[in-house]
DNA sequence: CCACTGACGCGTA
DNA sequence: ATACGCGCCAGTG
């Protein structure tokens, strides 16, 4: 039933609205497993699933997942056309713009 | 079958 | 505030 984490992050990361950012840790804590799964689970999704994985970023809000995309420049540059700002490859306001499934989905 | 790696997070020094 | 280490799960060599 493991293949069914895997449904429940598409889930979370699609409902992730635009203009908003989430982090592998609070959809892992929401859906009970490790923050690692939801990386790795990531990295199939924008691949086989149609999924806004650059809406994902760590919880210092990194863009450390840039380099699975097709360009590195890919991502940030997704964020950017949302209104979000990136610089240094960081979300700038992250704390703001956060998205917590934990909280938004209650 | 065993070991290493990886889109992470948190605790402790 | 920064640095280091451990935990966690799955995939690949």
């Amino acid at each position: 039933m493991k293949k069914q984490n895997f449904d429940d992050i598409y889930e979370i990361v699609k409902l992730v609205p635009k203009g908003r950012v989430s982090s592998y840790g609070a959809i892992a804590k929401y859906i009970g497993i490790s923050p690692r799964i939801v990386g790795w689970a990531l990295n199939g999704a924008y691949i086989s699933q149609n999924i806004p994985a650059h809406r994902i970023v760590n919880r210092n809000g990194v863009l450390t997942g840039k380099i699975h995309f097709e360009t590195p420049n890919k991502m940030q540059e997704l964020l950017e056309q949302e209104g979000i700002e990136v610089k240094n490859d960081q979300v700038v306001n992250f704390k703001i713009i956060f998205w917590d499934p934990a909280i938004e989905l209650l």
